[in-house]
DNA sequence: GTGGCTGCAAAGCTTTTGCATGTTC
DNA sequence: GAACATGCAAAAGCTTTGCAGCCAC
C-alpha cells in the first residue's frame, strides 16, 4: 500500500539518487518524480504532463518523455509491459506483479508471495542472461465486471 | 520445438476454424496465418507484410494490420506484451512464457513446467477476474552477451 | 562559466480509418 | 448477389530529434 510516509521517503531520496547518477535536479525533473512517486495508477506519458502542468505550466511534452525515457533507464522507474496500448510508468521499482483490464487498460499492482518468489527467481533458459521479469495478469477490473453485467441483464 | 508436422497441423486446421468463427478464408489471410504459423521468430506486423508479400505482391500493410488484429481478437494469436515496442504476434496459443533481449528484441519462447504451472494459474486478485497472464523474461540473448563481451574486451 | 537540460517545432514511426472496389460463399 | 474483405490514401496517434536558449552546479 502506497502511504503518506513512503511517497515522502522515495521524494526524500530523489536528489541524491539524481546527484549519485550525475543527473541535474531540475523543477521538471522533480515534477515528474513526484508526480509518479504519489501515484497508483501507473500513469502515461501524457497524464504524467497534464498533472505536473498546473504547477509549471511552461513544462513541454517532449522534456517529460526524455525524463521518463531517463529515470527508466537509470532505474528509478519500471516501465509497464503491455500489449501495444501507450506507455505506462511505475515509481516501485520492488519486486511486484501486475494486473492489466482488457476494457478499461486500468493497471492494479499485485503482490503475491508464492508467485513473486518463483516468477522473479532466475529460470534456467539456455542462451539467455535474465536480467529481470514481468508477469502481467489480464482480466477484467471490478468496474468493467459490472458494466458488462448491466449490458446483458 | 517447432516440427514441419506441427506446422501443417497448424496450418491444416485453418480453414475449419475460420469457418467455425465465420470468418471468409482469403488468400490474405491464409497467407498471414501460414507465414506465423511457420515462424519462432515472433513478427512484427512489417516482417509479417514483407515476407508474405514475396507470394502475394498486391496486399497492403493496412491489410495485415487488420488479420492480425482479427486473429488476435478470434484467439488465432498471441501477441507478447513489450515494454512499448513495436507488436510482436505468436501463432502459438499454448501456455508457455517470453524471454525479450534487451538489447537486440529477440523473442524466445519459453517452456519451464514449474514455472508455467504457478504463473498460468488463477491468482487470488482482490476487484479482478483474470482471464490469462504473461510471463516475460528480460536479459540479454547470447549474441548480445558475445558482442559486448567483445567491446570491453 | 560550462555542460547539461528544456522548450519548441518538426519529423518519424506505427497503427487506424474511410471508402470504393473486389472476392468469398 | 449479398456480405464481407481488401487496397489505397489519408489521418491519427505516440514518440523522437535537432537545435537555440536557459539553468543547475
Amino acid at each position: 500500500m502506497l502511504t503518506q510516509a513512503l511517497i515522502r521517503d522515495r521524494v526524500s531520496r530523489f536528489p541524491t539518487r539524481c546527484k549519485n547518477a550525475g543527473l541535474k535536479v531540475t523543477h521538471q525533473r522533480t515534477a515528474v518524480y513526484g508526480m509518479l512517486a504519489a501515484s497508483e495508477s501507473h500513469p502515461s506519458p501524457e497524464e504524467v504532463y497534464s498533472q505536473i502542468r498546473q504547477n509549471l505550466p511552461t513544462v513541454s511534452l517532449a522534456t517529460v518523455y526524455k525524463i521518463l525515457d531517463l529515470f527508466h533507464k537509470y532505474g528509478f522507474l519500471r516501465k509497464v509491459s503491455t500489449e501495444g496500448q501507450v506507455a505506462r510508468y511505475d515509481a516501485n521499482v520492488d519486486p511486484h506483479h501486475h494486473a492489466i483490464c482488457t476494457q478499461c487498460g486500468t493497471i492494479k499492482d499485485i503482490f503475491q508471495e508464492s508467485d513473486a518468489r518463483i516468477a522473479l527467481a532466475q529460470p534456467e533458459v539456455s542462451d539467455f542472461t535474465i536480467t529481470h521479469c514481468d508477469v502481467i495478469y489480464h482480466g477484467l477490473c471490478k468496474g468493467c465486471q459490472s458494466r458488462s453485467r448491466q449490458k446483458k441483464g
